[in-house]
DNA sequence: TTATATACGATATATTTAGTCGCATATAAT
DNA sequence: ATTATATGCGACTAAATATATCGTATATAA
């Protein structure tokens, strides 16, 4: 119910979490999960999610990790999170025009307008606002 | 993903309807529910919900069914939404306090920011503008 | 060679949302 | 009275989504 999933959550939190590291430094999946505990392997897979997205670089191996590799001031929420998990409709035919009811339904338009102001609030965000 | 459930979804088309029929008109719930394609049952629970909300008024029996009772032009979509699904909070520990990395996450804050901007748009869109 | 770490697909579990069923009650029409 | 139509309400089921786990492979520092 006008919820964020935990893996736009969690990438948050790590995304800022690695933007605070010193450059150079690869910090472990590991450590952050425990930081903020969040289980391991969810985190693992997120963190490999953002380094496909050519948002964290990663270096396998002992001493290895993630590490910033994007300017987070330049991304905002609504960006983010579309490019997490895809794009925002606070009713389905806002995103994808599937409705049963498409010819008689009178509210579609006046959510469409909701839902583009929610987008307009998530646009004014960038992720470095998040601390 | 910010998306409001069906049933909030059902209960603001049903209101808009009703709100659009002759006053002393008593519309039976199997006729919104067809017009729209909703599911019978499921409009029924919901229209028995919103009477007991007090914001529409129902009649039993044949030439029986469901008429406002309420102004939805000063019922505003937050309330609506609180009052049909409880707090809305992007993230748990907005809505709940509830939170295993309370201590340490940075983001909470600008969470509950986002969560009020969110709040105040809704606030800023009556139940009578969804037409 | 070992320990540590990422990469990634497959699968399992939990939670939430959506929908169904059965039976009770009220009432208008016949 | 009887029947058909409608709401009232609790229990239950199903489907969808979100969350978490498992297994195996690969890279690399020590």
């Amino acid at each position: 119910m006008l919820k964020l999933t935990k893996k736009v959550e969690y990438a948050l939190i790590s995304l800022v979490h690695l933007s605070e590291q010193d450059d150079n430094v690869f910090f472990p999946a590991s450590k952050i999960a425990e930081k903020y505990a969040i289980p391991n392997e969810i985190l693992a897979k997120i963190l490999q999610q953002l380094c496909s997205l050519n948002m964290i670089k990663s270096i396998k191996g002992p001493k290895g990790g993630y590490k910033i590799s994007c300017k987070i001031s330049s991304i905002n929420m609504f960006e983010f999170i579309e490019l997490i998990e895809g794009p925002i409709g606070i009713v389905d035919c806002v995103a994808s025009n599937d409705c049963n009811a498409i010819d008689c339904c009178s509210i579609k338009d006046p959510m469409t307008k909701i839902n583009n102001q929610i987008i307009e609030t998530l646009k004014g965000i960038t992720i470095d606002q998040l601390r």
